[in-house]
DNA sequence: AACTGATGCAACCGCTTTTCT
DNA sequence: TAGAAAAGCGGTTGCATCAGT
């Protein structure tokens, strides 16, 4: 750690880049590529750390980035992809061609976390808030601090009660998942919370977003919910609803008719998956929405009202559907 | 016109993860 | 296999600009 003191141990620039300093890192990456980016700034003949150059190319100079506004569709993708994700800003940028997970951070933070409240809805949990908590319509700029200041409170409100209920989890957790108070918005149930029983609206989704879709379960960073499960056995024995016997539950409605699994299994392997582990957790996926998808009509409805219960059961308790059974003989 | 607070964006910082030797 | 270096990530900060008073 420490590591990287370099700017100001080496006496670098630091600050807002000047026109001349983007020229020349421009220059130098198209023409030789960036390679290691330590030492792209003596290359480039730049004050700069490796560590800068390597944030303005991809936040700035690089060719492909779109820039200008946000548009509606986009905003709702950021919205989707944020209650599955939760604040994976660079996972959720690469479901959004030409933009920055800085950029997709900045608009959340400044613009989207306030839409969301407008419309009563908590952008960290994505659940409706109730009416009283709400406070109705926003009234403008002075109300912003007042909204702050319930913020802040509320996520006090957690740290706090996560410290005595939860603080072993979290030593585990929040260390693997590189996430704070958004913890609950990594889970594929969230996704459930928002298409419940619509396989049109998750196609409308999926097809916003131009170049490559997005599998909900096959893109799931699941090596993330796994290493929660030696942490969430204690909240499980506090429970004793299970889910069906079968893991389907897991999968309604994440696979369109379109995703066979040859189809899935013949693409290119999904961003995020990087071990052969994960690609053949992603191949077992595939077989639950094989499964999913030659269920007869009676099978369908009753599976169907099954599923309702966990839904319900597992949209408030959703360390337990970590700690079912049936995740466990899943993994 | 001057002041003040809000806003948006770019960049930095500290940390984790991955890759290399 | 361990340690170092590089890359990547998410939270935070700084600052220019805007809008309201």
């Amino acid at each position: 750690m420490g590591r990287h003191s370099s700017c100001y141990m080496q006496k670098l620039r630091k600050g807002l880049w000047s026109p001349e300093e983007d020229e020349k890192l421009l220059m130098h990456v198209t023409k030789y590529g960036h390679g290691c980016w330590s030492s792209v700034p003596k290359q480039a003949g730049l004050q700069r750390c490796g560590k800068s150059c390597r944030l303005r190319w991809i936040n700035y100079l690089r060719p492909d980035l779109k820039r200008g506004t946000f548009s509606p569709e986009e905003e709702n993708l950021i919205i989707q992809l944020h209650a599955v994700l939760g604040n994976r800003w660079s996972q959720i940028a690469a479901q959004l061609p030409g933009r920055t997970d800085n950029e997709i951070k900045n608009l959340w933070n400044s613009c989207l976390k306030k839409k969301l409240r407008q419309k009563g809805i908590d952008p960290v949990t994505h659940k409706k808030i109730p009416e009283a908590e709400n406070g109705g319509e926003d009234n403008g700029m002075r109300k912003r601090s007042q909204e702050k200041a319930a913020e802040d409170s509320s996520l006090m409100m957690k740290s706090e009660s996560s410290k005595s209920d939860d603080a072993e989890q979290n030593r585990t957790s929040s260390k693997n998942l590189h996430q704070n108070s958004d913890f609950m918005g990594g889970f594929p149930i969230q996704m459930m919370m928002t298409y419940p029983s619509s396989h049109s609206n998750y196609a409308n989704w999926n097809s916003q977003s131009s170049g490559r879709p997005f599998h909900m379960n096959t893109e799931f960073p699941f090596n993330t919910t796994s290493s929660l499960l030696t942490t969430t056995t204690a909240t499980a024995t506090t429970t004793n609803f299970l889910p069906p016997t079968d893991s389907s539950f897991l999968y309604k409605n994440s696979f369109s008719s379109s995703d066979s699994p040859e189809n899935i299994s013949n693409t290119t392997p999904p961003y995020g998956f990087n071990s052969s582990t994960e690609l053949s957790r992603l191949s077992d996926t595939c077989k639950v929405g094989e499964y999913k998808i030659q269920m007869s009509t009676e099978e369908e409805e009753e599976e169907s009202s099954k599923w309702d219960d966990c839904y319900h059961h597992y949209l408030y308790n959703p360390i337990s559907l970590l700690a079912s059974s049936e995740f466990f003989a899943m993994k």
